[in-house]
DNA sequence: ATAATTGTTGCAACTCGGTTGCATTTTTGA
DNA sequence: TCAAAAATGCAACCGAGTTGCAACAATTAT
């Protein structure tokens, strides 16, 4: 079990706050969104939830999904929870989790020579959820994305 | 051969300033970067860069690489020049492109259902370069890379 | 040729994600 | 109990990217 004890980080409210997000979280949470899903009175400083995450990662307990819109994502990083592919919505820019496939072939495939040492896969898939294809079928979606 | 007249853009200096750097480039650049390879003289605003870069992914010449440390990437999309993946230097920040993998095959891996409709596969390695690890090796690194 | 229209660029101001420095608070532990 | 170390919060900042608008250039119509 995932507790900030055996994953070596002293235990404070923050860090604790913080950490229940993420383990309740079906998807990867961007910094924004875990703030906001914090009570009011026990609100977090931005700088403190980044110091946080960035101490988190390096204790390899979560790790990080980059995004074309500006903003990373998190998620947390078991064995019960391997690294995989997201998918991100065209239209209305939600980010979900696909199931894992077997990257462990991937660095075979991909390094010819000894040109590189890699340490992290990550794929990002992008096009409509099947929510968003569904109601741009019928009217203009109702919550457009740029990108 | 890509030119800004058979991609139905009309023709400006600076579209095709921006269009000879890319087509010149051996791996995907951003716009600071894009910016300052253009003669002091000649300089581009950066929104207008924006501007044709958002045009130029429209009209399907260049693709748009999503990358960890808050900057976008850009490159060329041909035919001879097909998606693929990218290696990033957790050390120097490199960002290198690596052989095309059969991308083509991966929808079929990855959608079970019919939940989600594919436009975009991104795949994202990273960790060291062989510059970067062979230098560690020796010496402590010369440039450092957060993340 | 001139005027009206349209497309393109540049500038300023802004939003948003993320970082840094420093003072303050909390925790640890001798 | 008291000092050192760790963690938080605040303010100020930076860089990427966007928006609105005015100036300018290229087309098109009169
Ligand atoms: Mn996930
Ligand atoms: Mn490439
Ligand atoms: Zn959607
Ligand atoms: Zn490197």
């Amino acid at each position: 079990m995932l507790t900030l004890q055996n994953a070596g980080i002293s235990k404070t409210s923050q860090r604790l706050a913080v950490l229940n997000i993420l383990l309740k979280a079906t998807k990867p949470l961007s910094v924004s969104t875990i703030r906001q899903s914090i009570e009011k009175e026990a609100d977090i400083d931005k700088v403190t939830v980044y110091r946080i995450l960035s101490l988190f990662r390096k204790r390899g307990i979560i790790r990080k999904i980059a995004s074309a819109g500006g903003a990373n994502y998190f998620e947390i990083a078991t064995l019960e929870n391997p690294l995989h592919p997201h998918f991100s919505c065209r239209n209305c820019g939600a980010l979900t989790c696909l199931a894992p496939l077997p990257f462990t072939k991937a660095p075979e495939l991909i390094l010819s020579k000894d040109d590189y040492s890699i340490d992290h896969i990550e794929i990002n898939i992008s096009g409509l959820c099947a929510c968003c294809r569904n109601t741009a079928k019928t009217k203009t979606s109702l919550h457009q994305r740029e990108e």
